[in-house]
DNA sequence: TTGTTTTAAGAACAAGTGTACGATATAAAA
DNA sequence: TTTTATATCGTACACTTGTTCTTAAAACAA
């Protein structure tokens, strides 16, 4: 006889695997997936893994065992934390080879958050960015990039007042606006020869 | 003859591991560690193994295929997004068992930022929250809890003026005072029955 | 009804994979 | 030198697991 709602047995396979994964580390065997979903033949599952697998819904490699794998749980990301930034110091910059030997720390994140991007993380020393919304002991992360387009949340290191600053970078007339993300804050009005981009945030991480 | 230093195939079979695992999305099976390290024996990379699991370098199930972990890869945790936070609209209280059906959508994080909690993530929308470093746009985590310490930061429903505010909580004299993150904003002073703490704030995520 | 499609069941097969056994080799210690 | 411990090698076996085949029940449409 036929069971329940149709594709009730998918969603419940889909289910399965995330749960499995997630208590054993690694992926079900068809048979798990079976046993999990209480189907009494591997024929069933079978079947339901191409269409899933038809749809997207999955991934496998054929020829390899436990190799299903839901999409999400492909992106995470090993981000070195490069150091402390605090207003006055530089960034310390490093070239991306070295990374991941001279990290003190590392960060496990998930593409959606790095989107993808080659960043590296600062710890936020000091309360001197809270007008860019960025508190005490906050993780920026960063994209290592020295120009900004308009609108971009950068490190801005001013070459004169020996500072970095994290702010909304706008170029006006050959002069640049730099512009706090709270309103109430006033913007710096600078020249474009007297700010170095040290790169641009991507995130803000902030644990309590 | 004996090939090069103590442990440096055993370092070299770790970093298999890793890029392995990075790059497919599941453990090599023995095989592919053996052909991937330029070792002519399954029975070397068996032995190599064993010792890395006495010394807690890797876990694995035994009879299970492919199920080599490096221990800091287990630590990801994925985190329902319920909803949308704004002043004005009280947060959407669900059971704890339905987070994972219920849930829009869903953030994969790690367990250094979650630091183990079961918690659960709402979008915040709007500017209302701008005095405690928290802007529109931002994902902030909670644990649910009912009742605070002081100094945390909280999601607090203030009852009479049906408002949803994120600010740190102190208890002061049977009245209540809620602090913003922004030292330079006034706090909140009200009594202790006009507030209901819906979770405390674990913490906020801004990707720009 | 009849036919078609989708889902399920059970079993058998083929391939992937972990493990054990025996042997050799190098290095350090006795 | 003889031990002892560790690293390597080759191979065979047994278990795990993906795949296929046949049969059949249920849902849907004509």
């Amino acid at each position: 006889m036929r069971k329940p709602g149709v594709n009730q047995t998918r969603r419940k396979i889909i289910n399965f695997i995330r749960e499995y994964y997630d208590e054993k580390g690694y992926a079900p065997a068809v048979r798990d997936i079976m046993k999990g979903c209480e189907l009494s033949s591997t024929a069933v599952v079978q079947h339901h893994l191409k269409v899933l697998e038809s749809e997207h819904q999955i991934e496998r490699d054929s020829k390899v065992f436990r190799s299903i794998q839901l999409p999400d749980r492909k992106s995470t990301i090993r981000v070195p934390v490069l150091g402390t930034i605090a207003a006055g110091s530089p960034i310390p910059v490093l070239a991306s080879d070295t990374w991941h030997t001279e990290a003190v720390d590392t960060l496990e994140l998930s593409g959606e958050i790095t989107r993808g991007k080659d960043v590296f993380a600062l710890r936020v020393s000091g309360q001197s960015m809270i007008d860019a919304l960025i508190d005490d002991g906050d993780i920026v992360l960063l994209e290592p990039v020295k120009r900004a387009d308009n609108g971009d949340m950068v490190a801005a290191w001013l070459i004169k007042e020996e500072e970095v600053t994290l702010k909304r970078f706008f170029k006006e007339d050959g002069k640049v606006r730099l512009q706090p993300a709270n309103t109430q804050m006033k913007p710096i009005y600078t020249d474009s020869s007297n700010i170095s981009i040290q790169g641009r945030v991507v995130a803000v991480i902030r644990t309590l």
